[in-house]
DNA sequence: TATGGGGATAGATAAAATCTATGCATCTTC
DNA sequence: GAAGATGCATAGATTTTATCTATCCCCATA
């Protein structure tokens, strides 16, 4: 069978970006009549036609859109197979890109962080701290190699694995009524002030879901930037919210006055997970790092008198 | 970011395969000088050594295993682009090889053929029929665009669909105590001599898990070869066993003076699916081949009556 | 130590990819 | 509605790459 060349996907794939054989040929920095004909010869051994010529640009054919899609992934799996492959001559150098949600990374990099750089020092880690939206964005980019997010989270392409769970726990001012209440439930909070994060932060849907709440028609409609933000407007009295466990254990409460406590049957509001772009060359370091943030976690679970003893 | 050529990861696999550069030269149809400079340019490219040079042949290092193998895909992608752009040129055109496994092809397609020539006479259908094992091999390799097995199965790069139920029904001989039993259950076979299919049918396997029998252990290990058979070995006395309600409805047991019963809480000894390669350019068929098969299937239930009646 | 399989190297040659220059449409603008 | 601009196709020259032939080197083995 007759394979068109790599570097002809990647024009084709210039084309589909550009819609012009001129603007996609300066891209690849060849001539447009090296395009122009390079394209030809794909429609001539594919034997169908890619790009509609028009008078104003090119636009592809509903072949060619196809086409693009299939071009995109094989080029994408030759440049991990280079990646990888230069991974394999020098394992565990480079920088690695670790991405986090915001409502995770605060509270549990500094353990995990601390952890590897002791067992493996000669890992050079860059973070980024982003909505999961955005992290996956960066996995399929390249700009990162491995995030951690709140899982379930389906995306194509992306891989993940789960290394926890999460408890949401309550918090409120010390004189509301839940923050003394006999029974604590989570449809407590339905008829409360629920205050959350601003919109796009993957918590607050998770929050919204656990007690039930719809996405609009809430009391509270302006979010808060961050969990510290959050305790903080909890502390002033607007209202009553959850706090994932692990930021509370971290102390993000600190020097507050405001009530936490655990719900009568413990809710689970999300997991914690790793994703790495599927086929990723550095899959076995995500994996890795993954292991170290499950050995947090689980540290965390063992001593998890130290949240009673707390709050 | 500098990639290698299709046609050197081409040369790099046929290296894997025959472990000598002058064999693998032959198999590509060029001479093994270069062949020899197109590997050593590939591992110039990606930094790390690929292949060991030995006095009797070639080796592949660690490293060029793990590039061999997404070689092997990204051609595997390419080929899939150039195939699907061909269809998209022709649609529905060309011949679309198909598998069956035993226990169902005979049961099945004759009743979806005529469906599937009624309304898409364009298709030209071949047909194999061979075990779940080989079929999955044959879409890997290519000689079949989907086949028709009993899930669930769970195969690397192979995709599936559901398509429908089929319930396993009691067989025995007339006389057997078990025919005319007050009740019936699927644990009241555990201690009969239970006829099965012989080794490698997947039916075999359903069997045995659906009366919690093991693998092993059972007194038949006399096996039959095809469902027509076994039905000819329970008339004759040999035995009870199940049968896939599929082949009931077909008349497998036409002729012979075997008792037939459904268990009295209805047992779904497996599914049946359609299967093919992940990024197939005939997934869009196989799907409709598996829509005509969903409806030949629900068309049986719809009057399913039918089977009572028989029995 | 002679032999032969198996791979590397060098230089010649064939094939391809790319470039420059130009042509031919179509749309814009005045 | 003619001039100019934009955008792709074509032709021929040129450079680059791929491949071939011929030969050498290594080393296991007889």
């Amino acid at each position: 069978m007759h394979l068109p060349t790599l570097r002809q996907l990647q024009f084709l794939c210039a084309l589909a970006d550009e819609k012009s054989f001129s603007r996609a040929a300066e891209v690849c920095n060849v001539t447009q009549p090296t395009l122009s004909s390079a394209i030809k010869e794909v429609e001539a051994i594919l034997g169908v036609q890619l790009v509609e010529r028009e008078a104003r640009g090119a636009s592809l054919t509903r072949a060619g859109e196809a086409t693009v899609e299939r071009a995109r992934a094989i080029l994408s799996s030759a440049a991990d197979l280079v990646a990888a492959a230069h991974q394999a001559g020098a394992p565990l150098t480079g920088h690695f890109h670790l991405g986090a949600i915001p409502t995770l990374a605060p509270f549990l990099l500094p353990r995990t962080l601390a952890d590897l750089r002791a067992s493996h020092p000669e890992l050079r880690l860059y973070l980024r701290e982003d909505q999961t939206e955005r992290l996956i964005e960066g996995l399929r980019n390249r700009t990162l190699d491995a995030a951690l997010i709140a899982l379930p989270w389906q995306a194509g392409g992306i891989e993940t694995e789960t290394l926890g769970d999460d408890e949401f726990l309550y918090i409120g001012p010390k004189e509301h009524k839940l923050s003394t209440a006999k029974k604590l439930a989570p449809e407590d909070l339905t008829s409360e002030d629920v205050l959350l994060l601003e919109d796009g932060h993957c918590l607050r849907d998770h929050a919204l879901s656990v007690c039930s709440l719809s996405p609009t028609g809430n009391g509270s409609n302006v979010g808060a930037t961050s969990l510290a933000t959050l305790v903080q407007m909890v502390a002033g009295g607007l209202g009553v919210s959850l706090l994932p466990r692990i930021a509370a254990e971290a102390g993000v409460t600190a020097g507050t006055d405001v009530a936490i406590r655990r719900f009568d049957t413990p809710v689970i509001g999300r997991q914690i997970g790793i994703a790495w772009r599927a086929g990723s060359p550095r899959e076995k370091e995500a994996r890795m790092i993954g292991d170290c943030v499950r050995k947090t976690l689980s540290d965390r679970a063992a001593d998890g008198a130290g949240l009673e003893a707390r709050v």
